[in-house]
DNA sequence: GCGCGTTGATTTGTCATATCTATCTTACTT
DNA sequence: AAGTAAGATAGATATGACAAATCAACGCGC
């Protein structure tokens, strides 16, 4: 308990631990306990303290009380003094944050967050497709054909498939010209790179691009009733395939 | 420049400044800085160091550090040695989270926020009117019943129309059985709260419990569509009052 | 014995200071 | 003129001390 043994340790064993943590101690720190909590290892135990947190991962209780405090920001834990601090239920849980999405869909992948996922698409992109042809400039309108052209070079193995799809849908939800549709941004990115790994092991192979064009000739002619529809059987097929088969995908 | 000075200050001037702070520093810290940056105040001037705004606001660097470690996790901030802390582009704001959404509505009131609000409501909420036909347990279908109970009583005087137009909305989102969906709870309050003192001041009184009730019913009855064709209807009314006398509300 | 206040321990909250590290600027050298 | 080295700046990290809040156990008086 003096001083030497206590220098000894922050010198040496910790700082392995702390190559672990990245570049930033405290971005590596909530990322490593941001992933803990979303996997479930806190469920049935006690949330540590700071200064247990502190000592585990070989860093200062002030780099400890940063991450925690960008957690309780994001909705994972809270703190009180002398209660300590505890992991909040998923229902407060941010799932907007790309942060806590990133974790979700990393360790604790399945079927049904895939089909909660896009359930909300189904919701979103087609409202935006029809906003999008009542709205959206030449350049968004330009950028959505743009999208559509590299789905039809990635076909003939000119470009990335999945890159392509993510590239025509934000175009999409960018020329709604609404904040909040924009926000879909990186979820929209992550259901479809989630969901590349699961449908395409079902269908033969992935998007229709006749149907990704119905979507972009609706917006171009301003038929926004069109567009939605458009749109709505697209990700409706993606649901119905899920909602299909399931129940047989594990990781 | 001596150490008296600085006593002085840190003993005397920014105590009261604190007082402003509420209870918590950290966290009052985050409601003044996070409303001053939605308001727009560092528009167009650097944002303060981590030294200024201690100094400022009377308080250590570790309370302004999670503070803005906090902000940074909202989305409204990040940092960089020697470069300093900025101000993110309104495109990387977090506005699901409820605190960013809360200083916007706050002081930035605008018709355009409140459309584009409601824009996103006739997106979810109808879908989610359709999933709870689908998937509704009997306490969520209860609740729903419960909060158009509070709808009819309102209508009497003997409850708040807001609260119960609130707990109706938020019940079906719940009822959908979708975490995602369920999300949307604060953003849906906030929205009627602020619809209220807008669309009270065009259509003589509120919601028409009429419609009201036809979601409800379709839902009981596990008519899908029926309750998604329903929901719409209602939002759409309200999207329809603000895109018609769009513009002559300024606070 | 029972109720109630008091004390003590625990954990977060706050402060002050020192040092480190990354990064941009400036000036100097070749 | 180009490249490199020194300096300055602002966030990043560590440490130690104390304050405030809160819960539990203890003990006191009735």
């Amino acid at each position: 308990m003096n001083k030497k043994v206590s220098a000894i340790t922050i010198a040496t064993l910790p700082s392995e631990m702390r190559t672990s943590l990245g570049r930033n101690l405290t971005y590596g720190m909530l990322d490593v306990i941001g992933r803990a909590i979303v996997i479930g290892d806190y469920d049935n135990v006690a949330f540590p303290t700071e200064a247990e947190l502190a000592r585990k991962h070989g860093v200062s209780r002030a780099v400890t009380r940063e991450a925690v405090k960008m957690l309780t920001a994001k909705g994972l834990l809270s703190a009180r003094p002398r209660q300590g601090t505890i992991v909040q239920p998923q229902t407060s849980w941010n799932l907007f944050d790309s942060d806590v999405l990133h974790w979700l869909l990393e360790r604790k992948f399945s079927v049904e967050l895939l089909r909660h996922f896009n359930q909300l698409r189904v919701a979103i992109e087609p409202e935006a497709a029809a906003l999008a042809a009542l709205e959206a400039t030449l350049d968004e309108q330009a950028a959505i054909g743009a999208g559509l052209a590299r789905m039809v070079a990635a076909e003939a193995g000119a470009d990335d498939t999945l890159a392509a799809d993510i590239a025509f849908h934000v175009a999409v939800l960018e020329a709604s010209r609404n904040p909040f549709y924009k926000q879909f941004r990186g979820m929209v990115a992550s259901a479809l790179a989630t969901s590349i790994r699961f449908t395409n092991r079902i269908k033969g192979r992935s998007a229709s691009i006749e149907d990704h064009r119905a979507v972009y000739d609706a917006i171009v002619k301003h038929d926004s009733e069109g567009a939605r529809n458009a749109m709505r059987g697209l990700i409706g097929d993606v649901l119905s395939l899920i909602g299909a088969a399931g129940g047989d995908v594990t990781g």
